[in-house]
DNA sequence: AGAGTGTACTGGTCTGACCATGTGTTTCAC
DNA sequence: GTGAAACACATGGTCAGACCAGTACACTCT
């Protein structure tokens, strides 16, 4: 009598992937933590069974992935290492340069980020990244004399100061590669020099009138101010139709 | 008379770090597109001039990141992989997992994603594109009978003509990242059979709403519906101020 | 022309070796 | 005793050479 058998697909598993994956799940656990060291390869091929490249391999894949990292001639071994989105910055950066994105994409996704950590930031500030944003405006009034890259560099790093307070991190990581990406993409950063006063004044403007609402609490202003400046400045890429649907989303009532 | 030399500092960089940098570079340049094959590592190691574990560490983390793929036995060499969001899944799933992120992220994240695809969806939606959706609104109709599994697939092909009709994507991209990490932390997916009729058709006419919306181009009421149905999903995870911030953007005028 | 066979080369894994480097200890001078 | 210098040792990085199982492709044979 035949029974009916449940096989299952085999798939043949690579030494180094079950190696990789073994280690993975223990850090995952917490049986591994931030800080602690991993055996030495040479005792890794002992407890695994397998060969030193085997091992090696494991290794080097778990070191592109953040997870842990292996100093040349430190006795205490591989470090396992505190889990950070910063490599979720290069995957997401690689991903915008390699997909072949249209640059109308890219800002309309912009749009939307900075729309949405805005209205966030309002509802999720604290007094201290409150103080930080402030402090970035202000950094901002004191470098429109020194020319409009350090201007540039103020201004970045209040829009970083907003992505923080959003307090969502994957919001900051997005918001870091769109900003690379678009930077790779729009080089008239540079040669737009002749008004460049005049843009300054008004980005500056501009950045206050975000900052008010968010200290308001005023979410929806804020993404509101956020949305419409981004399509100020990037708005003759994206089609007509983006414009209307991502600017007016939150001030007009729908009909 | 002693030169003020511009010394820099130099840090030693490991051998399969300058081919995995080489590889990707003639990657992100085009110069290796999608399908094509590298060499095999025999032939790699000639022409980079290092042995063939040093080629294989490399091979290993341009694995790890999806941007190639070795198999055993094919004469052709490892393959140029397209780039794709589901490396994106696993390192954000892990990063929540590992509480470097918290699930409420995740999920504002989600909302933001979901109402603009659906708002972007509204406006450049073809009449192709329409139809798609239509069809997979029909066949989650019928998936109703199958099961909460069954529906569930349906569910989300509706999402991701949804996202296809954006015709942004980075939408897509991260769409798909967000959708599978956030089935892989919440898994009330299968444990709410109990109701689960009633939760089917709940969804099924939440998104033939979201459907006429978008089949009548108005993008705010779109993305309005789409947010609030996520946080009516998901809701419970977020911050009721988020909650608030995020559900009513689009559908009260500011005070 | 189609089905079966063969083969050459692939990637996966192993062994064993060498080197430069960092750590911890030991030694030494004060 | 205390600080600095020298040492020893295990570590990770790299290499060379070997074997095996598997795949693609050409070559049979019918």
């Amino acid at each position: 009598m035949t029974h009916k058998a449940a096989f299952t697909a085999v798939k043949t598993v690579k030494a180094y992937e079950r190696v990789v994956e073994q280690i993975e799940t223990a850090i995952s656990k917490r049986e591994l933590r931030p800080g602690d060291r991993l055996p030495s390869e040479r005792e890794l091929m002992l407890t695994f069974e397998v060969s030193r490249s085997t091992i090696r391999e494991a290794l080097r894949v778990l070191e592109s992935t953040g997870l842990v990292r292996s100093r040349p001639g430190d006795p205490r071994g591989p470090e396992v290492l505190q889990a950070s989105p910063a490599i979720l910055t290069k995957t997401v950066s690689r991903l915008v340069r390699l997909e072949t994105i249209a640059l109308s994409e890219l800002v309309e996704f912009r749009i939307m980020l900075e729309g949405t950590a805005c209205t966030l930031a309002a509802q999720h500030r604290t007094e201290l990244q409150l103080q930080a944003m402030r402090s970035a405006v202000d950094a901002m009034q004191t470098e429109v004399a020194h020319g409009p890259i350090a201007f540039s560099r103020a201004d970045v790093a209040f829009h970083v100061s907003v992505w923080a307070a959003s307090q969502n991190q994957l919001l900051q990581i997005c918001g870091e590669a769109t900003r690379g990406a678009l930077i790779d993409m729009v080089t008239d950063e540079l040669d737009r020099a002749p008004d460049s006063r005049a843009r300054m004044e008004l980005s500056l403007a501009h950045d206050r009138e975000i900052l008010a609402a968010i200290s308001a609490g005023d979410g929806a202003t804020a993404g509101r101010l956020a949305r419409s400046f981004v399509i100020e400045y990037y708005g003759g890429i994206i089609s007509p139709q983006s414009r209307a649907a991502l600017g007016n989303v939150a001030d007009e009532a729908p009909a």
